[in-house]
DNA sequence: AAGAGTGCCAACCGCATCGAC
DNA sequence: AGTCGATGCGGTTGGCACTCT
């Protein structure tokens, strides 16, 4: 039996979301935090159902959100991920914390999928060994190792939603209060336009000024109790540095998860240099962590594989 | 210069899942 | 246990921008 639509058409506002649009949004998320969509639109006045509110706040107006060019390595561990995961873009994008899951679904569609294509097409025609058979790509790439494996990934795959549920970035407002606040302290002027390109928004290069309109909302709305809280949090000053480094993917075992008792992000134990010598005792704290780290460890030892074979197989660059 | 073709991405749609009652 | 509302998720599409002819 289908669900009734979210809300009924009557009045309801579809297509790019304007800047005003926008700033009533994050204003509201600002003084109300994420969550509770149902009531945005009534209590904004915004002519949008309660679904555009979230997937614009969650793919664009959300804190912390890189946008642009994808870094070779992000694009290794997307492969690899999908690989594992299939389309599985949620679980997928928990693993890259900057990157929304459409952010990494259009990536894939438009961009990596004609790459391993590519690669793909070139290696048969060199009458070569295929890569689908001397080291597989996508799904094929770890079909070999699929069976052996099979058990563990079931183990990883079912427990990731779940898991990563809690582990989601900005997926609190404390969480986003934090960041914002880290922005501003790390802004000597706020108002400045060349900051306000920085910023924790979602501004590529060159973003038109609405990007700068949300930024200096967002940072003129925080109040002074969501300072002293982000204080409370985070017990030090964040610069954009540490920002950008915050969510650097090569550095994920120093990033101050959430810390109000729930579970830390894997990639702080799986990356930890003293990973070895944690992994007892991380792994009764929590069992898929073994699991994560089995997976990083695939991560970069297959993509790399794959990468080496490429440049000798064919003339086409993966990355 | 202009029309056609293509790529890209923000946003939409509908189903799945979860949680409250 | 069943129902229903809210939210999450993945597939798809509309339209703009760019490239090609």
């Amino acid at each position: 039996m289908g669900r009734p639509p979210c809300c009924d058409n009557i009045g309801i506002k579809k297509g790019p979301w304007t800047p005003e649009e926008d700033i009533v949004l994050v204003s509201y998320i600002q003084e109300h935090g994420p969550g509770n969509w149902r009531s945005v639109p009534t209590s904004t006045g915004l002519m949008r159902c309660s679904k555009s509110c979230r997937l614009r706040w969650t793919n664009y107006l959300r804190p912390g959100i890189k946008r642009g060019n994808f870094t070779p390595h992000e694009e290794r561990v997307i492969i690899h991920l999908q690989s594992l995961l299939g389309n599985r873009w949620a679980a997928i994008a928990s693993y890259l914390p900057q990157r929304t899951d459409n952010d990494i679904k259009n990536y894939w569609n438009t961009h990596l999928k004609k790459k391993i294509n590519k690669i793909q097409g070139a290696a048969d025609a060199d009458g070569k060994k295929p890569l689908s058979d001397a080291r597989p790509v996508c799904h094929d790439y770890v079909s070999q190792s699929y069976d052996m494996k099979e058990s563990r990934k079931q183990d990883l795959t079912a427990a990731l939603p779940r898991y990563h549920q809690k582990s989601r970035y900005a997926s609190s407002s404390e969480n986003i209060s934090r960041l914002l606040q880290g922005w501003m302290q790390s802004s000597p002027t706020v108002n400045a336009p060349g900051k306000l390109k920085q910023s924790c928004s979602t501004a590529d290069d060159d973003d038109d000024e609405n990007s700068n309109i949300i930024s200096a909302l967002t940072a003129a709305s925080l109040t002074e109790k969501s300072q002293a809280e982000s204080d409370r949090r985070c017990g030090a000053t964040m610069t954009h540095d540490d920002f950008d480094l915050l969510h650097s993917f090569e550095n994920m075992d120093i990033v101050p998860w959430e810390n109000t008792g729930e579970e830390t992000h894997p990639f702080q134990h799986a990356q930890a240099d003293d990973a070895e010598a944690q992994l007892g005792a991380e792994s009764e704290q929590h069992p898929l962590f073994l699991l994560e780290n089995w997976l990083l460890d695939e991560a970069s030892a297959q993509v790399n594989e794959l990468m080496e074979l490429n440049a000798d197989s064919c003339s086409y660059s993966l990355f």
